[in-house]
DNA sequence: CACGTTGTTGCGAATGGTTCCCATTACCCC
DNA sequence: GGGGTAATGGGAACCATTCGCAACAACGTG
């Protein structure tokens, strides 16, 4: 029994695209907003606001930090950015095309992306005994990762 | 197929009980942190740090935040408090003896305590397939809550 | 290709939540 | 009751994020 997951917000596939779809919403084209998406189209995936800055300074050096968030605010309001929160620190931030769910090691810190598939048990459990529609996309379910978890009963026998 | 969680922490039943645990561990039984204790055994779970101290100023005065976060650290590292992130705001303080797992709701910030068994379906779905061990304990898993998908529901047709 | 409108930026200050530091206080064992 | 030391009040520091504002720069229009 498959659950129908949202649609996903439509894809655009480059940079000039983003850009074309914020000019229509009245936005403006910037360069910072250009070296933004270029850092969030290339390779890696969970940024931090801090890192993507840092990414965007590389290239356009007094890009301020407070101009990030702002861009990534705008950026998630048009659909093509989500953030994730996948524990204590600061929110990473990702292309909304890559639709998944996060598993978030307490122990490492390591993330996994999980397909939304995954939470169609617990999905369900809620739904009917709760009539709660559970979303693992914005927060992660926390827990231990096979490899702290093998390290941690290691440790555990002598 | 039913999965074993893990040992509740051995439960004090009391403030009395958690203050003599206190001393056993090199600590004092402070008055601040008898009335702390005396709050959260009271009625009311999922307290912040800062409604806690609200409560606890009812008393006595000039108990500072700090203290209450302070108290509030000691008694997880004695296993008689855990707290548990709902979303963006503060964390939430509570006996660790009500061991639940959370489902939070975006819409609205309702909180439902559910019993680990109700992540059964994902636990076993992230460890057979990742090797992951879910712990629903810490962080919420967030969602909407039936009142708020009714309401959305509502307003959706006209 | 000026020009004006208005969205955007850099910067710094403010915010919310939590932790840290330190001089003073107050438990509690003798 | 006095001494050793855990705990406290107070405030500063901290981190992630948001705001306010004056200067700036896109870009449609003429
Ligand atoms: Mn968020
Ligand atoms: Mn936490
Ligand atoms: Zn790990
Ligand atoms: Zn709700």
């Amino acid at each position: 029994m498959t659950v129908e997951h949202r649609p996903a917000p439509r894809a655009p596939v480059g940079v000039d695209e983003v850009l074309a779809r914020v000019r229509e919403a009245g936005g403006r084209a910037t360069t910072s907003r250009r070296i933004l998406l270029e850092r969030l189209f290339a390779e890696g995936s969970h940024k931090t606001a801090e890192e993507l800055a840092h990414e965007v300074q590389a290239v356009a050096p007094d890009v301020h930090l407070s101009t990030i968030y702002r861009n990534l605010e705008e950026l998630e309001r048009l659909g093509v950015v989500t953030h994730a929160h996948l524990g204590h620190g600061p929110a990473t931030y990702h292309l909304a095309t890559e639709t998944h769910g996060h598993l978030s090691c307490e122990s490492c810190g390591a993330t996994l992306e999980a397909p939304l598939g995954l939470f169609d048990g617990l999905a369900e459990a809620a739904r009917e005994s709760l009539g709660f529609e559970i979303d693992p996309r914005h927060f992660a379910v926390l827990g231990h990762c096979a490899a702290c978890r093998a390290r941690e009963a290691a440790a555990a026998d002598g």
